[in-house]
DNA sequence: CATGAATGAGTTTTCATTCAT
DNA sequence: GATGAATGAAAACTCATTCAT
């Protein structure tokens, strides 16, 4: 069992300068930055960039990735207020909220992402993501009036379509059409 | 008065056959096929492709385009029927289910249009659309449930952020959760 | 001996209006410029000017040909007026200023031709022309100071290199430089 | 103070090659020779070809500046020569004999430059031309019979001009018509 | 005869990826 | 491990020329 022998220190410091660069690249030009550009932009060159990321959909999934833990985080952090006694539902309209602007400021990352079909995601931090979800889920479900039927599936689904490339104002109109189909009361059948 | 010359016959079919062709082939492949592929799908030289729209871009818009019209006319059977005595507030519905099923059969245009910056709308096509579902959003506020302060942007908003490019069954989960929020009773003040 | 029909009134009005646009064209946009342009400015289609002239090269051939045309009405007017009396050398040296002075205008004309390896010279044209210059040469040689040795085709080596793409001012000079090599004095034998 | 890292065996071996083989091919089939068949010359893919040279002109001016630098070569040796006891106005006489020689063997590139607007001249090598011929027309008007109002824009003006596409016989004559017009004598005002 | 639509080889240039140094 | 030069398959677009209408 050849145990992976600890990353050099340099290795680690690349591949985080990769990263960061890769994201902001891509911020900026739009996915189709070339990789040169993305090599250049991290002092690194285009061999040692491979080295990390073998194909750029790895590299652009990887960047994906990243955006996903901070989602995980804002979705834990979320969890531990209502653990602490916050309003569930609060935070979970406040937690849509916050990924809406959060993937609106790094909207390509998302365009890239779908552009290169990136494989859908990287399973630690999905993991913790969806854990912290399910958990603020059900405490909104019990205290509050979120619809009992909603899944993180659901979250997903219209995170995965919000309006991250339309100006702020469209955002706000579309919390305001789309938060409502998440309640029990705004799903109330015909009377 | 230099009467613009009626068109000739194989030009205008020719015209039809690449258009079609495109439809299919950035529908088949997404965007970012070739020109050359798209002509040999309409069984062209690119030559003739490039007489008729001088520019990736033009090609793209006019598929967009063609995609609108149809919009077009689906909203203005809709609004007759209304006319005719529908109930509109399901003929509001009705629409927003047939359009994003639509645009999924479509998806890879949306996407296309975007991704080539595509002047944002035909001037026409876009006018007749709007006008129609101006007429039913006002028929279904005053007859049914839809909200007051519902307008055609927000009709645009929705459907600009369906999930076309998810399975059937996504969609269909997605009008569920989005649709009460057009409506009044959706909306309806926390009490 | 099928004699040749007259040809119709509107086709040499096209031939006229088409050659007459090629050389605009040219001029204007330098050689290199669409057949396409040409026909447009020529108010004809595209097939009526290949029907005319089966090859850009002949075209452009047709249009250096009518270069030639003026240049050899420019010599036989010198020779003419030499007939009458006028100084032959001075008729020479003038001769020769106002067609550098001429392919300096039409400059791109003769760019053309070399670029598109039009053959040499139409004979009619050029055929009037050298011999107006063969009897003016004479005349300069009797008369004046015109070195003996001096002949028609050093009067096109000169021309065919004239710096016709260049200010007037270079060009002055270089007739200054040029013209001194033609006489008798100028060539004198070393003492 | 970042050392331009000195350039790899291989790459200057392949510049090297790219610019022969660009030499070679636009010297036979003219300028307008596609970077496809000048990379195939060189035994390169385009790719390498495009490192570097970005831009076809680029790669044209870097080939005409090679010619320039030739000339100015031979212009300080004729120097050199002449500081050595050698008769200056012979020197100029053979200097122009040389290059138009030189420019009939690379006739195309001249054709090339021209026809790329390529920028008119690489610094370096253009500079040590000019203070070589500079120094050269000084020696010559003092020692020998060159004209006192001539200079180095004199020598490009009949260089630019010289017939290099024609046959050496026309060159030889061309020479026999302009040196007379660089001397004192051949100038000398009519009696 | 005129028209102008169609042809298609060819042009320059880009970019993800590989591999010698 | 890092470097950066080399690769070569596209891609978008042009234009002289042909040919159906």
């Amino acid at each position: 069992m050849t145990q992976a022998r600890a990353p050099r220190a340099d290795a680690v410091r690349n591949r985080k300068k990769i990263l960061a660069a890769a994201r902001h690249q891509i911020t900026l030009h739009g996915p189709g930055v070339g990789m040169d550009e993305i090599a250049a932009a991290a002092e690194v060159a285009v061999g040692t960039l491979y080295r990390h990321f073998p194909t750029k959909t790895d590299l652009v999934g990887a960047v994906v990735a990243e955006s996903i833990g901070e989602v995980a985080d804002d979705a834990e952090a979320a969890q531990e207020r209502v653990e602490s006694g916050a309003n569930a539902m609060q935070e979970v309209e406040a937690f849509i909220g916050r990924t809406v602007e959060a993937s609106a400021r790094d909207r390509v990352v998302k365009t890239a992402a779908q552009a290169l079909g990136a494989a859908s995601t990287d399973t630690a931090e999905e993991a913790r993501a969806r854990a912290a979800l399910a958990t603020l889920i059900t405490a909104a479900q019990t205290s509050g009036d979120l619809h009992p039927d909603v899944t993180v599936e659901d979250f997903y689904l219209l995170l995965s379509t919000a309006p991250s490339d339309r100006p702020s104002e469209a955002r706000a109109r579309w919390l305001t059409l789309t938060l409502p189909g998440l309640t029990s009361r705004g799903r109330a059948p015909h009377v």
